[in-house]
DNA sequence: CATCGTTGTTTACGGGTGTAATCTCATCTC
DNA sequence: GAGATGAGATTACACCCGTAAACAACGATG
């Protein structure tokens, strides 16, 4: 499943909240993006004929409802970006961010965390 | 400096080693790449024009280097995903990658290394 | 010098994307 | 029931991209 940069925009709109009718994403949309209406209504439609959403009827109105989910869209690009940049490992990604440095104390610090919470379930993994 | 998907495998062969002749870019693609010669050629025309490569010339030939670094390519795309992504952080890719199970033992390890010399290098910064 | 060939330049073309206007159809209102 | 209103569907259009063929220019060769 593609989507585009404006489409996913649209998208995040719905993994906030769904279902929204055209006229509440517009409206969410309306502050942060300058897109005229039609605009959306167009994504609307790409969206739906990827089958990335769903529209069922309510009125005269359709309600519209993510289809695909967030966390498989953002693996998806995810994944892309490391196979091509970073022979598909994370690490390496980190070690660049830290090579220059665009990595703050804060930063080490939570990723610190992390990886002591990653060590704590393998070891149970490991026991049970 | 935005360069296509297309447009990044012809960098690569340049950055692994340059300057090349377009005929040795044709050769180091035709292993792996299935593109015509005439393909090739307009790749790296467009690149050319984009800005992310030179052109010297070598009698009647041209010699093509990059001009656009891979590292700077490499952050940007980087970066561009995260503040998509991940609210701009690195942390939160390490923690999606790890909810989704797709960190090994190893990965683990690997960062935990990584993160140990970070915190090495930010103390020394103190103390200096 | 005329021709050939190689390498670079220009043109092509279908599909996706950003951006939007227009059209159509069903419902609300008088 | 006729017109107005508003939502979704259709059409538009320029630009980028993948893919490539056609063309042009300049040097090599007989």
């Amino acid at each position: 499943m593609q989507i585009s940069e404006a489409e996913s925009v649209v998208m995040e709109v719905l993994w906030q909240r769904s279902p929204q009718t055209s006229e509440e994403v517009v409206a969410a949309l309306g502050e942060r993006q300058d897109w005229q209406e039609a605009t959306i209504k167009t994504l609307l439609n790409r969206l739906l004929n990827k089958g990335a959403i769903r529209a069922e009827k309510d009125g005269r109105r359709y309600l519209y409802s993510p289809l695909l989910r967030r966390e498989d869209w953002v693996m998806g690009e995810s994944e892309s970006l490391l196979a091509r940049l970073f022979d598909g490992r994370v690490a390496p990604l980190v070690a660049h961010f830290s090579q220059q440095r665009k990595l703050s104390a804060a930063d080490v610090a939570e990723l610190r965390r992390l990886i002591e919470t990653l060590e704590q379930e393998k070891g149970d993994e490991h026991g049970r």
